[in-house]
DNA sequence: GAGTAAACTTACTCAGGAGTTAAGTTAGCC
DNA sequence: GGCTAACTTAACTCCTGAGTAAGTTTACTC
């Protein structure tokens, strides 16, 4: 992890990597085959491990926005303690293909699954839905783990910073505006075309 | 920028490169000296142009929150019509080391300094300010650019949504959850800890 | 304590790809 | 027609790093 987190896949040197454990590179290959494998199996656990801590913290039964709160605390808290899995997960392996590229979205389909999952029961939960949809929770879903990923940049230049507080933070700016919006109350753009 | 945006940096092949542009390797490297440096130039200018069509459009004298609609319209247009150029520059090129890594460090803050000031301007605009400074406009700016970002993948999945669209939706998230925040609204997480 | 299987290491092979060299080819110009 | 500039083609060198083969240590059994 540490290494793929530090240097991407490719340049990642298996070598490297076997010297970090405390093994040889033939062992590497004993265990996982393949330097694919051995990356596929870093993902995996890193995903199902995000996504059961996740939805484990998001199960207590209360209201979608306690459980999303919960959610992502413990998002922020697991990312913060281990930020090279995240990194491995969410911003490098996207590009390669075959194997890894499919257990790459299975486990990022997942997470979003999930947060999608809590976000539209915020938006049904709420009596007067305003229109908002199923296209709105994915929105909103997307927008949500694009802010967290980045937030775990933030978080990394403050690191006294509690996860808790990242969480308040950003759900006060989410959050309180999904109500807002869902109340009626709706931010417009310039009637006319700012510039040609 | 197309090549590299697939196949990310290391697994780009210099020669397909040259094929693409119709032009001979050894060509490459009297242009741009070598990979590294090919590469450099594609960060350069996608940031240079991402960060003057941001400011420019964000440049009319007008409230913040149309500043800031006018700049992340400008940004998702370009992202819409651009999307090799960005995931090149925000999504894998950070963990290259070296002379890379500085020039993207440098397009990267020039853009989040960008959004940053607007969001600052935001809440110094407002007259009861509600405690927050500087830290929250970085803090803001980041959720901001990540969410962004991710959306420019949501937005690959949802071709027929104009980039107008999803600002005025992004805005909407935040602009009023924050104008809220700044009004004193504030949402508060459960009193004791949801879980041990 | 010899025999042996499991766990491991050292030292290799081999492919791929960055970067280069050299010998053309084409177009424009005097 | 010769000269130069801008290129191409195609072969090459050389290094890095994935993957492996063969040898060596450890640990356990009788």
């Amino acid at each position: 992890m540490q290494v793929f987190s530090k240097r991407g896949y490719h340049a990642a040197v298996v070598d490297e990597i076997a010297d970090l454990a405390g093994i040889s590179k033939p062992m590497v290959y004993l265990y996982f085959g393949s330097k694919e494998g051995l990356f596929i199996a870093c993902i995996k656990r890193e995903g199902e491990l995000l996504t059961h801590e996740f939805q484990q913290a998001a199960a207590v039964e209360q209201g979608a926005d306690q459980q999303l709160w919960a959610g992502l605390s413990a998002f922020f808290a697991h990312v913060a303690a281990n930020r090279d899995g995240w990194v491995v997960l969410y911003r490098q392996a996207p590009e390669q293909g075959g194997e890894i590229a499919a257990e790459v979205e299975r486990q990022r389909a997942a997470v979003m699954a999930a947060v999608t999952g809590l976000v539209r029961a915020g938006i049904t939960e709420s009596d007067s839905s305003a229109g908002l949809g199923e296209e709105d929770a994915e929105f909103v879903a997307h927008a949500l783990v694009g802010a967290a990923d980045s937030l775990t940049g933030w978080m990394a230049d403050h690191p006294n910073e509690a996860p808790e507080r990242i969480t308040l933070r950003l759900m006060n700016m989410v959050w309180v505006g999904m109500r807002q919006v869902l109340a009626g109350e709706v931010w417009t753009p310039p009637a006319e075309p700012v510039e040609g």
